[in-house]
DNA sequence: GTGGGATGGGCAA
DNA sequence: TGCCCCTCCCACA
């Protein structure tokens, strides 16, 4: 159940696990039938873009993956667990195994329905090729609230629900303001704090935005172990709880069929 | 034991 | 805008 954070570190250990070898693949709850076309084929890499996974097979065998909320991977070392749950996908080689349950998505891509899916996603902030200005121009002219802005795929790509209410508490903007009233230097800020807090959470496992601004991870490190698991989170799912930073109750409210959290008196319209 | 909610997104209407 | 997909966890009984 993902971010673009998750995503990213599987598609780094898939491919460190399995990338260049024959692998084998079955679906033992019959959920992927095209496993068997995969069979024996070699895994060429792993792509992972905003929340959205391939494995390359081949130029029009791509393995496209989505996990949606209740997807997740489970990888080990050979030999296999026993058959578990509603496996949809698995893949292993002599020495390494990774499965597959629960996901929104798992189907065969070609190249071109691949190309497809990429240009319709945004800016990615963890990845180096990721262009945010077409992003902030669109926000700029939108009256529609930040906080659907912030989560529409199209814009940004990889950020989720978690990411959407701890960047906005960061910069101190209200989930509600619209984007047009963002301006083009905050939401430089809130790009910035994406590439910085992103890459962090892969690394990490877990996403901590409570480490101050000017405090940046470093790599190597293991910054986490120094916030307790009270204090992850300024303000997803800290709703009727004090703000950290101010003391008023923060918030909660439904935002395009999500829950959005927010600090009433930090974050200003 | 049980029921509600959850890190997502596509689709119909 | 609401429903579906169909899983896991937790608070509460």
């Amino acid at each position: 159940m993902p971010e673009g954070n998750e995503i990213h570190r599987f598609a780094e250990r898939h491919a460190a696990a399995l990338a260049g070898k024959r692998l084998h693949v079955d679906s033992p709850n019959g959920g992927f039938p095209d496993a068997s076309l995969l069979n024996g084929r070699t895994l060429k890499l792993v792509e992972a873009y905003g929340k959205h996974l391939g494995y390359v097979f081949g130029k029009d065998l791509i393995v496209h993956v989505h996990l949606g909320m209740y997807g997740d991977f489970w990888e080990g070392k050979m030999p296999l667990p026993p058959e578990k749950g509603a496996l949809r996908l698995r893949m292993w080689t002599r020495t390494d195994w990774v499965e597959l349950r629960g996901a929104t998505d798992c189907s065969i891509f070609d190249s071109e329905k691949w190309a497809a899916l990429l240009a319709r996603l945004g800016a990615d902030p963890l990845r180096e090729d990721a262009d945010p200005e077409p992003a902030f121009a669109t926000i700029r002219k939108r009256k529609t609230a930040i906080g659907l802005l912030l989560m529409d795929q199209r814009i940004f790509a990889g950020i989720g629900n978690i990411f959407r209410a701890e960047l906005l508490y960061r910069a101190r903007i209200s989930p509600m303001r619209p984007g047009q009233e963002v301006s083009l230097a905050e939401l430089r800020s809130i790009w910035k704090d994406a590439c910085k807090l992103m890459p962090a959470a892969m690394e990490d496992r877990r996403i901590v935005t409570t480490r101050p601004k000017d405090r940046p991870h470093s790599r190597g490190t293991v910054p986490s172990e120094t916030v307790s698991d009270e204090e992850v989170h300024y303000v997803y799912r800290r709703h009727n709880k004090p703000c950290l930073v101010c003391g008023a109750t923060i918030k909660r409210q439904e935002m395009g069929g999500r829950t959005v959290y927010w600090c009433p008196e930090c974050q200003k319209a």
